[in-house]
DNA sequence: AGTTTAATTAAACACTGGTCAATAAAAAGG
DNA sequence: CCTTTTTATTGACCAGTGTTTAATTAAACT
């Protein structure tokens, strides 16, 4: 009998994707359902529907922002006044410190293997590890190549993967981060 | 009116694993129901839980003997005629060529966040990492600490999950396995 | 007023993992 | 051989999932 909501409170993809994001953080991908996320906002969850094609596409939408945030970080490392050696340092704990605290959105954008998402994830991470390489090349002056670049992401994707499935912080794993970081230095150094 | 099959044809664990194995290898952990691995055999689901508590049981028991597996190519590995630098070498590889060549397990043992999953594995990665950590340090004549193992350890295992999300093969990729592992020993170099 | 358009609902579909009473086949006991 | 017990299998069921769609209604336009 009221198949539909007074426009005071018409659902927006920006609702949408709110309620989505704090479930998603709290449970991550696989978990959380589309009529949870419905729910978390009183309507049901056909309604999301009209405004995201699928759930891929509506956690792909939310996740998008959060690759501008990377690169963003990645920006701003670069414009800071700081030795080079210093700043490569910085740039690889950055790295670490971003997913995990973005594991959901880590989790999605590197980690997660299910076909329809990945569907909508390609880009994003590539220019994001595009920027990364960039910074690197740039901070150890053309003194690494491409594949070195490539180990240095991997061996920090590594890290990030692992303890992104235990459910402890950047601030709990600090420590072991900054040994890592060290560690894969050395192979540069 | 045949709730009953003919004992010629009784299912058994082996039977299950079996089927479950073949599919879990095409398809992974999440995309393989009960209800595909009964219809593989022609039974209905229910008849697989009279065999195992669950779907993570029945994966769990398929991957116990695999982590067996690769403990026992540490062990090879380890009784070969080799210098040490050389032997160090093919175990970063082996670990690789494992975790490439057994996706779905390497998915299970060390990638799945399914909290019903973890339950169940965790002896099994710790007591393969213990023999993989201890033959570094042998190898290595205690020049490297347990940081050091730990940190190679995630170097590799970010290169196996980044390639167990893609659909490449060990082949396809063993050039940038042996530059990555290459560069994980100049660290320790 | 009537018409059109946009947004929401509820019901449906085809799945999923999991449980369980009913049941028939096989095994055991007499 | 007949009866009882055990064992393995079924199929119906539950609660949940992502997704589609016809119906409905609120709002905007004419």
């Amino acid at each position: 009998m009221s198949p539909r909501k007074a426009v005071a409170q018409e659902l927006t993809k920006e609702m949408v994707m709110a309620a989505a994001r704090k479930l998603f953080r709290e449970k991550g991908y696989q978990q959380v359902s589309m009529r949870q996320i419905a729910s978390e906002l009183g309507y049901t969850h056909g309604s999301i529907y009209y405004h995201f094609k699928n759930k891929a596409e509506l956690f792909y939408a939310m996740i998008e922002t959060d690759f501008k945030l990377l690169d963003q970080w990645l920006d701003d490392m670069m414009n800071l006044e700081m030795d080079n050696d210093r700043k490569l340092k910085e740039i690889l704990l950055a790295f670490i410190r971003f997913g995990l605290s973005h594991k959901s959105q880590y989790e999605m954008m590197f980690l997660l293997a299910d076909e329809e998402v990945k569907s909508y994830v390609n880009k994003g991470p590539n220019e994001s590890y595009e920027k990364f390489s960039q910074s690197l090349l740039e901070l150890s002056k053309r003194e690494i190549t491409i594949q070195q670049t490539w180990s240095i992401f991997l061996s920090l994707h590594g890290f990030v993967s692992h303890y992104c499935r235990c459910d402890e912080t950047y601030e709990d794993v600090e420590n072991l981060a900054h040994s890592h970081v060290n560690f894969i230095l050395k192979s540069i150094g």
